[in-house]
DNA sequence: ATTAGATATATAAAAAAGGTATGGTGCTAT
DNA sequence: ATAGCACCATACCTTTTTTATATATCTAAT
């Protein structure tokens, strides 16, 4: 059984006669009329009763003929399904973020969504190092992270903004209380959750460095492993810690609150990592089409497989 | 888009490998290569990522697989279900009865119901003449009937059983009250309401010759149209019936009854009535097979289509 | 009776699929 | 480093399948 049978088969049900539908298929009557008997030798069932006046079907050519439409339609639906994947319209995207991002993703990945929304979203929280290891073995497509990705080798970026560092406190721990903004030197002595010293954010170094050039060492109480756990600590009044301001929104109704440290100039940049592999699937040349031209101001993505389509 | 195409395509995607599937085919390397590159051309999709160490889907790969195995599964059972419907294990079976026959119409249809679920029944009630027309037209396939049928050419009939004509009255109107049967002569006089003069059933000519025999001419007050209305003039009390004598055992909880007429040796027989037709559909055949073979004990079915298969 | 319209069969031409040979590429093992 | 191996792609030829042409048969209608 294979498709051109059923498909002169109908072609005969739906004109009642053989060489009516030889006619309207381009073709001459015998090969519709043979293939029409392959395939009822192969179902060993009689599919039309032949008279003079064309054929009618049998009743297990009604069955047949109704299956058969069914079929065609769903062959029609697949070959367009698979299309919408390689376009784009539909398939999967594996996206993983880290805390300090939720918010920022969210917001982007919603846009993504209004715009195809026929692609099944995966989403993953972690920390940068499960997150990029995922995303080397495939099991991600693209990452929320801050700062440099080019750690491991392969690798693509994509700056989303730029989020100034500031110091954040609850108000029984402000070394600057009633200023706009702290002078380092306000920071000495005063207890700091940090980000842990191999910190892969990136988050802390300007701040000991800054403390250093003052002329003190900073009093490091804790190191924390990520950022909503510092968060946690600066709520609980162990000190104070230094993260993107933009944390700070993500926890409302929360006491807590950031000021700049005057004179020091410290960014965390949001960047969106993918592969550098030449093959991507059509969601994601999508995504990385729409991230690159419509959100952040910076560079354009390099990767081959991001600029294809735009459309 | 080919059916061998698909076909290649799957056995490829599971083999993870071209040569593989090719070896698993039976046939050489280069033509799977070939029809798959047919295939990708024609969905204008890459569907496989090739690699030295074989192949790998894509993702308009992964969905073209999943449901493409969805869809040889489906031929399968399409396949199937129309050997079943030539077989006459599934499909539909016209039925038509006339109201004297209900109830021998329906054990014997709950019995084949029984052995072919999946076959989807339609009944029909109606005078004679209109399930003759029918049948004919080819709007029902089997007819459960009284008498003889061969009035229109090319009819086939079977007959069931026979069934004693027998007087059928209430108390009230009892000839011989007491007595197991009825003479004759003791209806002369009696009121009767007996089916209509063009008596399609042909009941009621064997009472009228038997009373013109006996020197007297019967006492008919009414005509009835049909077997139900007789039964309810004579529950009403305006006189005897002669019908049928299962039929009381149709009305149960009625005070009606029947008697034989001494010495008048009147039957009726239930018949199944089918076209001559020699193609009949699965369902008709398997229907006729199982009349023909375990109900009734007369002839045996002469119509070519009734005794192909058995089992 | 003859004609028109339908389906089936037979044979020749065209198209499609399969087979063989060959070349490129990236691992792997020597 | 290099030879060998496994894999896929391409070119070319052979075989099979499918189509087209011509012919035959049947039935209803003119």
């Amino acid at each position: 059984m294979n498709f051109r049978q059923l498909e002169y088969f109908v072609a005969v049900a739906e004109a009642r006669s053989i060489s009516r539908a030889a006619r309207e298929l381009h073709i001459a009557q015998p090969p519709v009329s043979r293939q029409l008997a392959l395939l009822e030798d192969e179902l060993g069932v009689c599919l039309f009763l032949r008279h003079n006046k064309g054929v009618e079907l049998t009743e297990a050519g009604q069955r047949l003929y109704a299956q058969s439409r069914r079929m065609f339609q769903e062959l029609r639906a697949m070959a367009d399904s698979v299309r919408d994947v390689e376009a784009g319209l539909r398939g999967q995207l594996r996206v993983g973020m880290v805390y300090s991002d939720i918010q920022a993703a969210m917001d982007r990945l919603k846009e993504y969504h209004e715009r195809f929304p026929q692609v099944e979203l995966y989403v993953r929280l972690g920390s940068p190092d499960d997150l990029l290891d995922d995303l080397s073995r495939g099991k991600l497509h693209v990452l929320f992270l801050r700062g440099q990705s080019e750690r491991a080798y392969g690798l693509r970026e994509h700056v989303l903004g730029e989020d100034p560092l500031e110091l954040v406190m609850c108000p029984e721990r402000d070394p600057a209380p009633g200023a706009e903004a702290v002078p380092i030197q306000a920071l000495e002595g005063v207890p700091m959750c940090l980000l842990r010293s191999d910190d892969l954010w990136g988050y802390s170094s300007d701040l000991l460095g800054a403390c250093q050039r003052a002329g003190f060492t900073p009093n490091v109480v804790c190191q924390c492993y990520d950022t909503p756990m510092a968060m946690q600590m600066v709520q609980a009044g162990f000190g104070v810690s230094f993260l993107p301001r933009s944390i700070v929104a993500a926890h409302p109704g929360s006491p807590i609150y950031t000021k700049p440290v005057l004179g020091l100039d410290a960014k965390s940049y949001p960047i969106l990592v993918w592969s550098g592999d030449p093959y991507q699937s059509g969601c994601v040349k999508r995504f990385l089409s729409l991230a690159c031209q419509e959100w952040g101001g910076g560079s354009a993505p390099d990767g081959r497989g991001s600029e294809e389509d735009s459309g």
